[in-house]
DNA sequence: GATGCCATGTGAAATAATTCACAATGTTAA
DNA sequence: TTAACATTGTGAATTATTTCACATGGCATC
């Protein structure tokens, strides 16, 4: 089975190559791939060969093709609907975000239990009370959530939208979720991420 | 050198410890502090090797030892300042989160090149002109940043803060930077991350 | 049409991270 | 006092990830 950094990666090389598209670019080479995506060119080609692309020795990569070919292998076939849960700061900043950037995974629904926040549409996204989150995301086929509650609603509420049939969720509440193995959760801590940062800031890396 | 891997964990590790500590629970075990962490024994107990802690094997760890053994480790003697580079969704997100959650890590300034937000004062935090950066991040001693420009700005700011003396930068752009090798950078890729729990909601880890 | 060049794809090696497994230790209970 | 017990700290083993290094092959140049 593939890595979840190798999956990164490749999400991370699809962004750049589309923009490269944009601006004309038609082939690329792994070193100078790696030098864009801040990585090693050997790691490029590993990525790239568990994609099941192959690039040419002396053109390199055919950027159209290689992102064709990320595609197949990273999307679904049909286009993934996402829930978001908690519309805080934080989760209408990511409203806002993914609103039209990737059509292959589209936030349909937002869900929040604070009453001020229901029943509006907030960048082209319909609100609803978390009451009636099973009923709202199983009408959707919502098999991916994103969950931006505070802490202390995060538990309850990952558990509401696996009871709603969710298979991954991307949680943003700063504490683990405890959840089915069987669930896919990627956790986004900046607590520690800005920690990180301060220590290796000032110890050197 | 430790893992950066294992400087996050030991963060969350701080979180949790902190919240147990105020609910008046006094010690755990490496198996409980797993549990709640999501990882194994083992590795706490690695984790907690790191820091230089040791636990007693009949009581396990002291949990408002283990707290002020971890800032000892983690932390700068002094507080450190930030600053906060793009004020648009996900900037002012972050400045409500952070102010006054980290006392030891404060945004005390945040910048942007859109007139109308700078001069204005967001969650307790001045916002600026990024033409006043350099002076600004010297009067303040600030040396670690967050960037959360756009990402055809995200270069240049990086950029900016590095000849304005930052040291390590927390980046919310979609794009690596490209910065000296002594800077430490941090990504955070919410489109990588979201793209994960797709790949692996439907294929299974 | 040979030759040199350069980049790919990929086994193999190296490095990094995690887990295993157990001696050491302190506590409790008989 | 002593035996049984549970947990720590840590070397060693395992597993995961990255890098090395080179055979292979297409293309330009002579
Ligand atoms: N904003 C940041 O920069 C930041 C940084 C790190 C972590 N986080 C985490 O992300 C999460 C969201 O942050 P935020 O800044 O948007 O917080 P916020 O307080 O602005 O928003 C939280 C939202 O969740 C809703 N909510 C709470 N409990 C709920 C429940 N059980 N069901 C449904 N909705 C519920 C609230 O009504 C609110 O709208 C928090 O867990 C926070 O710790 C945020
Ligand atoms: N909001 C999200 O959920 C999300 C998710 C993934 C990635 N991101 C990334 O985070 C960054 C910020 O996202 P956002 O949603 O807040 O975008 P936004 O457009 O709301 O805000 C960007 C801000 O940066 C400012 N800016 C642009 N160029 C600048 C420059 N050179 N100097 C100073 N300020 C500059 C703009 O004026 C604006 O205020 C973007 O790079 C985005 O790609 C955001």
């Amino acid at each position: 089975m593939i890595s979840d950094k190798a999956i990164a990666r490749i999400s991370l090389y699809r962004r750049l190559l589309m923009d490269l598209h944009k601006e004309g670019r038609e082939a690329i080479f792994s070193h100078d791939l790696a030098a864009i995506a801040g990585g090693s060119a050997a790691q490029v080609r590993r990525d790239l060969m568990a994609i099941g692309y192959s690039g040419s020795p002396t053109k390199g990569y055919i950027i159209d093709e290689l992102v064709r070919s990320i595609s197949d292998f990273l999307d679904c076939a049909r286009h993934q609907n996402v829930a978001l849960i908690g519309i805080g700061n934080l989760g209408r900043a990511i409203l806002a975000y993914f609103t039209n950037r990737r059509p292959n995974l589209k936030i349909v629904a937002a869900f929040d239990n604070d009453e001020h926040k229901v029943n509006r549409v907030i960048h082209g996204c319909r609100c609803y009370h978390t009451d009636d989150l099973e009923k709202i995301l199983q009408e959707n086929d919502v098999k991916l959530g994103i969950l931006t509650v505070s802490a202390s609603g995060a538990q309850g509420a990952a558990e509401k939208l696996v009871d709603a049939g969710v298979k991954g969720i991307l949680n943003f509440a700063p504490i683990p979720l405890k959840l089915p193995r069987k669930i896919y959760v990627e956790n986004v801590d900046m607590s520690a991420s800005i920690e990180k940062v301060a220590f290796f800031a000032r110890k050197g890396k």
